[in-house]
DNA sequence: CGAGATGTTCGGCT
DNA sequence: AAGCCGAACATCTC
């Protein structure tokens, strides 16, 4: 499910503990979850620490605890975070529990795609700072993407903005929705696109802009008139033209499109 | 029952 | 050598 801002909206689910002890964790299974970490020596090290903050950029999560403690999350495709009575039982997708006095913060993720880091130290943890920057950041500019179309002459353009170090954040239906609004077809490679790239630019800014502005503060779905509410049944019509959308593999991904507007 | 799912990573081919 | 593609990961839902 999680793309920029619904990964937005599940980081502040557990704004419910900020200030609060944590008590105690539950691991439940899922040891591909927590690859390349050391969850029990984690779990006996969190209890005491208080939920000091949060943050999250692109597909990523970071939460940060007194202690010099830091839990990473990444939600993969199924993964969700949320809020349970301090007498909550895990069950079996539950992987990661933080009980604190009042209620428990609860990651789950059924797929197991998603994955879960754990660090200790006075400053972020360096995965955390190499992210790149934001696409509604002023370093995200036309240029960057003209570059990123001519590296990427053969590749698909909607392929290319599921490359997460230049469109951190953007996911399948993201993408989908930043070319229909910039009239271009999918399947075109990068390097047909030059004198598109501003075009490109601007929605990719635009969508996750008001993505943020509406799915990230409350789950809502984005605005009347997006593609975003026509693309996931296989005979939605083309908000612009009424044309029924098209549909393909295109980057290893389902992808929509218009046929009509999309060149 | 088979197909597909809003994501990443790895191995292999060009 | 870099870039690209397809498979794999694990489970649920339609």
């Amino acid at each position: 499910m999680p793309e920029l801002a619904e990964v937005e909206y599940y980081r502040r689910q557990w704004d419910a503990g900020l200030r609060r002890q944590v008590t105690r964790v539950a691991l439940h299974g899922g040891a591909r979850l927590f690859r390349g970490e050391d969850p029990v020596r984690f779990a006996a090290a969190l209890p005491g620490a208080r939920l000091l903050g949060s943050e999250a950029r692109a597909k990523q999560m970071l939460f940060r605890f007194s202690r010099g403690l830091w839990v990473g999350v990444h939600l993969g495709m199924t993964g969700k975070i949320r809020v349970e009575p301090r007498d909550f039982v895990p069950g079996r997708h539950d992987h990661l529990v933080l009980f604190q006095a009042t209620q428990a913060l609860v990651f789950s993720d059924p797929r197991m795609f998603g994955r879960v880091r754990f660090f200790e130290g006075t400053a972020p943890p360096p995965w955390w700072t190499a992210l790149p920057a934001a696409v509604t950041s002023p370093e995200f500019t036309v240029e960057v993407v003209r570059d990123f179309l001519r590296r990427r002459a053969r590749l698909a353009v909607k392929a290319a903005l599921l490359v997460q170090t230049r469109f951190p954040g953007v996911g399948n239906w993201m993408a989908d929705e930043i070319l229909w609004r910039a009239r271009i077809d999918p399947r075109r490679t990068c390097g047909t696109l030059a004198r598109r790239a501003e075009g490109l630019w601007r929605e990719t800014r635009e969508v996750c802009r008001v993505a943020m502005e509406t799915v990230a503060v409350d789950f809502s779905d984005p605005p009347e008139g997006w593609f975003y509410h026509v693309r996931w049944a296989g005979d939605g019509a083309c908000p612009r033209c009424g044309r029924t959308v098209k549909s393909a593999t295109i980057g290893g991904r389902t992808t929509r499109w218009c046929g009509r507007c999309q060149r």
